[in-house]
DNA sequence: CCTCGGTGAGACATTCTTGTCTCACGTGAG
DNA sequence: CTCACGTGAGACAAGAATGTCTCACCGAGG
């Protein structure tokens, strides 16, 4: 019988998401296989991580495909984005942790890629007017980041709703907690 | 000689702010103090992490305090707590990532108590009117503490300048990235 | 029925980290 | 000066995780 790849990464993802620190062991039952298959799936810990780090890029350079990011005004696109990301932002933030450990040998490029999309997105909102300029790019990618993360974790630790996660994040990104003059 | 305890554990927080899996035998020679002379200090990895729990509690409560949440408006207090937080923010966003591990067993009170006054201090801004309510107090504590550590995280990897860390958090947490009608 | 490929279970060595202990050294107090 | 205390360095054992290997099993295909 051949092993289901697809199944033992999710699973992986689901798992690290939550205890970064999981055992290969612990990895392997949680994808209900033996740790020496696992191991011959992925020479080690490492390469684990990375084919993680591979499925995560993958699945938010699909989400930003998806988003259709082009498409209408910038803030829609912003929240269709966020709907897109949502299944994977455990993973997401589990691989943002997880990069820092790397400390720039041979990072993974896609990286680099992702973020210069979200930042070059950012920055065509800001020239057609709807974003503001006194907030860089680069900034408000971080901070989208940093606000999925959040929404994931609040979500999981019970403290939101899962199914307010993607207008909380859409929101706060967006408008900020500041009640609108207009309002 | 007697050792530093505060000087000890503040390159501990700076060293593992950095890298969450450094060893004992690392934050001691960052700290320039032998391994025995640690262990004789911190009974041990836990203990180690448990005293950074109680300085980064102390700290954020400190910030807390000197922001004087309630005099004038709440933006104005807000804009003030993060001032307040930014020494510290490395070390609360490397705690908030550990105290993922504890999971549940012996967590550290303290944290309740922060987030209380934290969310406290958005509930009154709600009621004044000055800020939204369509976003809970619990949600907004959340993405307050997760562009915090986007911030720090931003900062460290020089993709923002330093001296831009309130500014970009306080503006990006109030208004959000819409750019206003009335701008 | 037989064979082959992939798997699970477990043994094993290796490595890393931790925690403890000992011992020599240096410094400051008496 | 002398002594006691704290420290640094290093040795050591214990534990955990990793990576490799062997072996029995099972199911599919010939």
């Amino acid at each position: 019988m051949s092993l289901d790849r697809e199944q033992v990464l999710r699973s992986a993802a689901a798992l690290l998401s939550r205890r970064s620190t999981a055992t290969m062991d612990e990895v392997a039952r949680a994808a209900g296989i033996g740790r020496a298959t696992l191991h011959r799936h992925f020479a080690g810990r490492d390469a684990l991580v990375r084919a993680l780090e591979d499925l995560g890029i993958q699945e938010f350079e699909t989400a930003l495909d998806a988003a259709g990011l082009d498409e209408g005004s910038a803030e829609d696109g912003l929240r269709r984005l966020i709907v897109a990301v949502e299944p994977a932002a455990g993973l997401l933030s589990f691989l943002v942790t997880e990069n820092q450990l790397f400390e720039g040998d041979e990072m993974n490029e896609g990286w680099d890629r992702l973020d210069a999309r979200v930042a070059a997105f950012f920055r065509r909102g800001q020239e057609r007017g709807e974003f503001r300029i006194d907030l860089t790019p680069a900034w408000l990618t971080e901070a989208l980041y940093g606000l999925i993360g959040a929404g994931a974790w609040a979500v999981q630790a019970g403290r939101v709703a899962g199914q307010d996660f993607p207008h909380m994040i859409a929101e706060l990104l967006l408008g900020g907690a500041r009640r609108s003059v207009e309002q």
